[in-house]
DNA sequence: TTTAAACATGTCGTAATTGACATGTTTAAA
DNA sequence: TTTAAACATGTCAATTACGACATGTTTAAA
């Protein structure tokens, strides 16, 4: 689909960036939802300033370092706007290495399973606490700007399925404790 | 990773299948938490009786067709085990793309953010409906199976997920609602 | 002053994945 | 008997993505 080119308009929609701090988003913000390493990052900004989406100006910083400016084009927001009025399919496949495990944990003894059970939980609710924190920066109430508001809608979106993940990996543990107790 | 390997390693763990069967695995059972197309599949049986981690057998159907029916060796089921037993760190980035069309959607009008909204909870309705059919047919209680017992967490963990989806969006479309009367 | 962390930009090989291409058989219904 | 759906196995080109390689500057702390 080339969802990437997508992902860096909006951010260049919203302010002016080096690919630097384009890399910086994809880490910070973005990674609850997407990501994108530096090494396709650049490639995919030299495509999108040569299809005239984007364009950058050189700005030096120090007194040699040069910093491309990336800031995004009138055909560039066309572009966006037309994505992200599109009706997307739910991606039927969202991966998830660790579920795949599970199911097939039957093949390890279920002693093992709530040691892999365990630490799961603990990478959840680190990354819920930390959901959290940062739907708590944003206010208790929906905020009144455009670009506030769908992060309140999407971080609440990450902070609601990582309450319900962090709910099933309790309720898994526990059902795996009382199947170990019975036999 | 080679994760792949490991689908199908698990799959033949539980019963000898011809590639054929392992892809309708993969678009039924497994369609909930992996993926892969048959294009996929065939050459990774491939490599994987090259290495030795299954082996096949030829069957005949009707006068000429040959199926290869393939099971899991000795070695296969060790691969799997050292990789059943292997914590995994939680993938930072399970991409979703309509939460990255909704983060981006403030460029939008705000009736449209509902358009998007509202497709997205049918779809995601269907699929709560179709994994709710599913744990019922496994039972009110968890199954004292080890290998239904697995398969009983991870529905029930699709279940979950899907009950916080659906929350999640009709959450979204209330706060838009107001929003939008609001202004 | 040195030195480590952060800033800054790129390329390259490889692996994972998809969709299209390619071909043919078997089964069950019309 | 025809015909459509399901069975069955593969290849190939293109895309997406990652980790490693490669290089150098600037800033702030020790």
């Amino acid at each position: 689909m080339g969802t990437l080119r997508y992902a860096i308009l909006g951010l260049l929609n919203r302010r002016d960036m080096s690919g630097y701090d384009l890399t910086k988003e994809f880490e910070t913000t973005l990674a609850e939802f997407w990501g994108a390493k530096h090494s396709q990052i650049y490639p995919e900004l030299k495509a999108l300033a040569d299809e005239g989406l984007i364009a950058y100006q050189i700005e030096i910083s120090g007194t040699v370092l040069e910093k491309k400016v990336y800031s995004i084009t009138v055909r560039g927001r066309t572009a966006l706007r037309t994505w992200a009025e599109t009706q997307l399919k739910m991606k039927s496949v969202p991966k998830d290495e660790f579920r795949l495990q599970l199911y097939f944990s039957d093949c390890i003894p279920p002693r093992r399973r709530i040691a892999l059970l365990e630490p799961q939980l603990e990478q959840h609710r680190a990354l819920l606490d930390h959901l959290r924190e940062n739907l708590a920066g944003l206010g208790q109430t929906p905020p009144e700007d455009e670009a506030a508001f769908s992060d309140y809608l999407v971080l609440l979106g990450g902070v609601m399925r990582e309450e319900s993940c962090c709910a099933w990996l309790e309720r898994c543990i526990a059902l795996c404790r009382e199947r170990l107790e019975k036999q």
